[in-house]
DNA sequence: AGAGGGCCATAAGC
DNA sequence: AGCTTATGGCCCTC
């Protein structure tokens, strides 16, 4: 095991599965799942639509769902190979985890921007686990104050490469304090596959806060 | 010196 | 009201 740590972060990092191991969850993963296409691979920024760089899907127990970026998901059930690899990471956290988002990078030019995981829908004292498979990529934690110009900080990010096979925890608070990101690597020509093992809290759906929204009156204040 | 990469601005909408 | 998160452009390094 490798500890990661800096001022409100805290990661594990450690090799999960044998080279062997790895590439047989890789291949049944290729033929298992399958990912959101058309306006549900979209995201809107800035008012802009654009189709996410990436592919995505949602697992989980029956019901349950996620939240990106304003567009609330369903978790598909749960394939034989996630819950292979969700029953070893429970081996070796101790964690139970309920929801499992993966993200498809075909090659180097897919990434993902900086962001934090969405908390309102997230317990936040259970970690973040991040299983990933296929190529090795690199990735990028941020401090929340040392981001943009006028930024109140200076502080190094913390970066580190994420091997086939390789399990990263994100245990509190880090998500609260630190960004993270996939960033591009034009000279990585193959695809990696990144599943993140959340335990959700609680099926909050648009409809729901809309009831409580129309019951309640105006959103004046927060109880 | 051309490519790669880090980081910032964006000013819309949930 | 404040945070989002992809893209393009600017700038730096090798």
């Amino acid at each position: 095991w490798q500890k990661i740590e800096a001022e409100g972060l805290d990661c594990d990092y450690a090799q999960l599965f044998s080279k062997e191991e790895a590439d047989n969850l890789f291949q049944k993963l290729e033929e298992e799942l399958v990912y959101a296409t058309g306006e549900e691979a979209t995201v809107q920024v800035f008012g802009k639509v654009y189709s996410i760089p990436r592919k995505q899907a949602t697992y989980g127990d029956a019901g349950l769902t996620y939240t990106y970026s304003g567009i609330t998901r369903m978790a598909c059930p749960w394939t034989p190979t996630l819950e292979d690899i969700r029953d070893a990471v429970t081996r070796t956290t101790g964690q139970t985890f309920n929801f499992v988002v993966v993200n498809r990078y075909k090659d180097g030019l897919d990434h993902m921007g900086e962001h934090r995981d969405d908390e309102r829908e997230l317990d936040p004292l259970c970690p973040i686990a991040s299983v990933s498979l296929g190529a090795a990529r690199d990735f990028v934690f941020r401090h929340r104050d040392a981001r943009g110009k006028m930024s109140g900080r200076r502080m190094e990010p913390v970066k580190l490469e994420l091997a086939h096979g390789s399990f990263l925890l994100m245990n509190p608070p880090t998500n609260t304090f630190w960004y993270h990101s996939l960033p591009v690597r034009k000279r990585i020509s193959r695809p990696r596959i990144n599943l993140t093992f959340r335990r959700v809290q609680r099926c909050l759906d648009r409809s729901t806060m809309a009831v409580h929204s129309d019951r309640y009156g105006e959103p004046a204040s927060q109880s």
